[in-house]
DNA sequence: ATGATTTCCTGTAGGC
DNA sequence: TGCCTACAGGAAATCA
């Protein structure tokens, strides 16, 4: 199916591009469902209102299913929504009610006169989900506020998030209360796109850099959204069909293979405590 | 205050 | 064959 992606790497991540195509993939097959029984095999991975889950929500109509950041979101009737946060290895799937329950399967959830359910699976459970209904001030974790989507992010807003910011870009832009939905994969993708390295100081960087970057970072997630996604070893899309954007990928997993620019072996360094590749030749800036 | 480091957790792969 | 260890990383917690 899908080779490795380089020694030892093999758990990436759904990060925004994934997160999208799932959003629009449960839109397209659940919008106008209504919840008829819930199952939830782990309690600690659910966050939010302390009541049952489907004392919340069975009943309740799903308006349709967003993506902010890299989370998903399930809007139900009634003001009430559920967030799906992925983590590594969480995977939202919506499967016909006789498949096989996957070990790890922590909450499923039936709908009115329809033969299949919402699985949410995930082994790590680096991931969660919050029922937020106007009740969840103190139960269970806490659900971090995040920064602006990248997408539709404006270039005076993305360098004033960089200005004076000695911290290495790398790391900046995987801070999701900075900027949303950039994980390990796309960072790597869009640093090695703009041409910048990844130790760069974030307000080292000159004006036609940060628009360089912005740009970079905005065409490789409308790529990969394009491509529904990278599918490695956890992500799946909800359909169960692979995403291709793996095949598009210049630099993440593939150390010590050539540059597909300059032919050069692309090396990895630790930054953040996150693997991260470059090409030490076609990316410069470092200080 | 800032940024770097550690922690949580399981599956997989490589070494012996 | 099977045990053991290292490693992957989002995000919160902790440290310097």
């Amino acid at each position: 199916m899908h080779a490795p992606i380089g020694p030892g790497i093999h758990e990436p991540v759904p990060e925004l591009p994934e997160a999208e195509t799932i959003a629009r993939q449960l839109h397209a097959g659940l919008a106008g469902a209504v919840v008829s029984s819930v199952r939830v095999q782990r309690a600690d991975i659910l966050h939010g209102d302390p009541r049952p889950l489907a004392a919340v929500i069975r009943r309740r109509r799903v308006e349709g299913v967003t993506r902010r950041a890299k989370r998903v979101q399930v809007q139900l009737d009634g003001g009430v929504m559920l967030v799906f946060r992925l983590g590594m290895s969480g995977r939202l799937t919506l499967v016909p009610r006789a498949a096989p329950v996957e070990p790890h399967t922590h909450v499923c959830i039936r709908f009115r006169a329809r033969g299949d359910e919402l699985r949410f699976r995930d082994p790590r459970r680096f991931g969660g989900v919050w029922c937020l209904s106007g009740r969840e001030a103190y139960a269970g974790r806490r659900m971090g506020e995040v920064g602006p989507e990248p997408l539709t992010l404006e270039q005076s807003a993305f360098a004033a998030i960089l200005k004076d910011r000695r911290r290495s870009i790398k790391s900046l832009l995987l801070d999701q209360t900075l900027i949303a939905g950039l994980g390990n994969i796309y960072c790597d993708e869009a640093l090695f796109a703009a041409g910048i390295h990844p130790l760069t100081p974030a307000g080292a960087l000159d004006g036609p850099s940060a628009q360089r970057l912005l740009r970079a970072i905005k065409r490789t997630l409308n790529r990969a959204i394009d491509a529904n996604g990278s599918t490695l070893s956890d992500y799946r899309r909800p359909d169960g069909l692979d995403g291709s954007y793996q095949f598009s990928h210049k630099v993440y997993g593939r150390l010590g293979e050539p540059c597909r620019r300059c032919r050069v072996p692309i090396e990895k360094l630790t930054i953040a405590g996150r693997t991260t590749h470059l090409c030490p030749v076609c990316q410069v800036g470092r200080r």
